[in-house]
RNA sequence: GCCGGUCUAGCUCAGCUGGUAGAGCGCCUGAUUUGUAAUCAGGAUGUCGGGGGUUCGAGUCCCUCGACCGGCACCA
């Protein structure tokens, strides 16, 4: 048998009998590293101990200790664990898929009870004794046939359906933990034992839709997550504490920012304080949007349905949108309208005004449009995704020739306002064409490679997310992270040579002739109310000064101090500063505690000796010293504090 | 929309197998004049999410509707 080369991570070349596998390459290593093995990479690739390899190859064995291959063999042995204890507790439940996810994995299976939470403790007892088992992983490859034949036997017909979906040019391959039977394309660990047992925890059970399909069955999904030892399990779980802690829900509700209620589901009641942040952020956008050229316009909420027909939207969004039926006392027919769920259709009316030429291009329309969608009862979520929002919407139109520089110039803009509010970890998505689509191939090549050119010219990498684009037009996603690590989308841009075309937008072109637009669909923040919780959320409150709702809190210690604290806030007022008195006959810890929980950054407390010198002693948000300054020096600094970021 | 869970005072939550609702904080009243994360004492909290049913009796059991939470699907 003809020899292989491995050449090791220390640069050592070896030569070993053509289908050797990486477990008897580190037997022969050490007896030690054979133990610890769980994986091999070879030639980059992440290889299970029992395959063979039958070319030249770099090679390198890994163990628990290398904890990209750790992390992720842990996770989907668990998996296959944590499938094997259902059917050894509930032999009748089907298995379907099990992959690893971030921190952890998820495995689905059918089974007509639901799983309580008592189920996710005994299902992690039974996975510790299989644990402690350390039952030897094997792996085999089994032909097509033997394996639907395998799995009809064994009444497991997701499985069945998964293998017809296998290529048949790729090996369908087996894995067993003990005796227990999965199809997996692997690798996995050596023996069930190496999964560290106090290293993992089921969190929690949801449905979710047999191959994200939703006229298929719904599944039940346990979750998992996992790590290379006790101390990373426990790091995470208490890092979801304090994330529960920043839930903008709850904070919403401690800093009185806002309330929802039954009778206006997906719609926010914005209270003082949060309709502050909103006011001021909204005025901060204005400012930036005059600025970089925009114009602003305002369109109506209610709209005919006429319109609706006209711009697609009443056969391809109806469902999303709110009907208001105006049965108006004098019309013999009633009016049949809708909130409008977006704002394009009207900004192109505004556009038709009147002939406009190529010179009025690019037109940068702007409206922070107030729009109602329909949206899913189970899609709601806090004020991140409601039935009731205002978007920072506008709409460029432009020519063909000149998308790739407005997006450019977007992406810029976007980038500044985003650095500007605290955001600096954020990604682009480029979502590409999908199957069902308008437009010819050559005119998605070149939409979608303006805007991935935009990106790079703007100094920013993207993702590529396949076939999510809109049916009209490529687009690009700017996603934050909430507390927990969701995803949303917030800043949009999508090229649209669509509505321009049924709603007969046009313009007169140098050569005399009228021609079309585009039109570029964008918004920074994407809405006020997604946006909000996010900076609630990434701030963890504690806002910066010029968006705090509540800026100062000008505290008495001694109720000999009230009428100097009256006249403080007067002052603060009168530059322009959110302040209050605090004169309520309690102590001062007590006043600073609730100021404190309450996020107010700046509490100036006032007792004899302040009145005395007329100064304050300054307290700042979670900060434990104080100082005392002149109250000319405070308010002086506090102005300049409280000024936007574009006013600095 | 789908699966599962939850809904008790303003907030956070307790209330066992059905016997007629409680705590802490907050609120109100009074005392206290206080120096940087909760001063003390007293007082009132409520259609137990809505509706219907079973029962002598329902916060508790059943049905139904709604909202919310976690996922999934959706996110022109």
């Amino acid at each position: 048998m003809a020899d292989v080369t491995l050449t090791f991570p220390d640069g050592n070349a070896r030569a070993y009998p053509a289908g050797i596998t990486p477990a008897e390459v580190a037997e022969g290593i050490s007896k030690s590293l054979s133990k610890k093995a769980i994986s091999a990479t070879v030639n980059g690739a992440h290889w299970d101990l029992q395959w063979p390899i039958d070319a030249d190859a770099s090679i390198a064995i890994n163990t628990l200790q290398d904890a990209g291959p750790a992390l992720e063999l842990v996770r989907h042995d668990l998996a296959h664990i944590m499938a094997r204890a259902v059917q050894d507790l509930w032999p009748n439940v089907k298995v379907t898929i099990g992959p690893v996810i971030a921190n952890g994995w998820y495995y689905d299976f059918d089974r007509a009870e639901p799983f309580t939470p008592e189920d996710l403790g005994a299902i992690e007892k039974k996975m510790k004794e299989i644990i402690n088992l350390r039952d030897p992983v094997r792996t085999e490859i089994w032909e097509r046939d033997r394996a639907i034949a395998h799995y009809e036997a064994n009444n497991e017909p997701y499985k069945v359906e998964l293998i017809a979906a296998i290529p048949g040019s790729e090996p369908l391959r087996m894995y067993w933990h003990g005796d227990w039977q999965d199809l997996c394309r692997g690798p996995h660990l050596q023996h069930t034992g190496q999964v560290p047992a106090d290293a993992f925890k089921l969190m929690s059970v949801a449905g979710a839709y047999w191959r994200g399909d939703s006229n298929r069955p719904m599944l039940q999904r346990i979750y998992g997550v996992a790590f290379q030892n006790r101390d990373q399990l426990k790091a995470h779980l208490t890092m979801l504490e304090e994330a529960a802690l920043r839930d903008h829900r709850k904070l919403g509700r401690e800093m009185d920012l806002f309330h929802m209620q039954e009778e206006a589901p997906g719609q926010i009641f914005w209270h003082p304080n949060g309709w502050t942040i909103y006011t001021e952020l909204q005025d901060y956008m204005r400012r930036k949007q005059r600025a970089d050229g925009y114009v602003e316009v305002n369109t109506p909420q209610v709209v005919s349905r006429v319109l609706w027909e006209k711009s697609g939207h009443w056969d391809n969004y109806q469902e999303h949108m709110f009907i208001v039926e105006v049965d108006e006392e004098h019309a013999r027919e009633k009016s049949v309208n809708a909130l409008k769920p977006m704002n394009c259709p009207c900004h192109v009316q505004v556009f038709n005004q009147g002939l406009k030429s190529y010179r009025d291009l690019p037109l940068r329309m702007a409206e922070f449009g107030s729009c109602n969608r329909y949206e899913p009862s189970g899609a709601l979520h806090g004020i991140m995704r409601v039935r009731g929002f205002t978007q920072d919407d506008a709409h460029i139109f432009c020519t063909d020739a000149q998308i790739e520089a407005e997006t450019k110039k977007f992406i810029e803009f976007l980038a500044g306002i985003y650095a500007d509010l605290g955001f600096t970890d954020w990604r682009i998505k480029l979502s590409t064409r999908p199957e069902k689509r308008i437009g010819t191939d050559e005119s998605w090549d070149q939409t979608e490679h303006a805007l991935g050119n935009a990106c790079k010219a703007a100094g920013y990498a993207y993702e590529i997310s396949e076939g999510e684009g809109a049916f009209y037009g490529p687009k690009l996603e700017f996603v934050l992270t909430d507390a927990i690590g969701r995803d949303w989308q917030c800043g949009t841009l999508q090229v649209d040579p669509n509505l321009p075309e049924r709603l007969d937008a046009t313009f007169i072109g140098a050569d005399g002739a009228k021609a079309r637009p585009v039109m570029l669909h964008r918004a920074v923040l994407g809405s006020f109310e997604r946006f909000i919780g996010i900076l609630i959320e990434s701030h963890a409150g504690k806002l910066p000064f010029w968006l705090a709702p509540r800026q100062v809190v000008v505290a008495a210690i001694v109720s000999d101090a009230d009428d100097y604290v009256h006249e403080v806030v007067a002052l603060l007022k009168a530059a322009g500063i959110r302040a209050e008195a605090d004169t309520r006959n309690e102590k001062i810890n007590y006043k600073v505690r609730e100021h404190s929980v309450g996020k107010v950054p700046v509490i100036l407390a006032c007792g004899g000796r302040e009145v005395e010198e007329r100064s304050v002693t300054v307290r700042r948000l979670g900060m434990k010293q104080t100082a005392t300054q002149t109250l000319e020096a405070i308010v002086a600094d506090l102005a300049k504090e409280a000024r936007a970021p574009d006013l600095l």
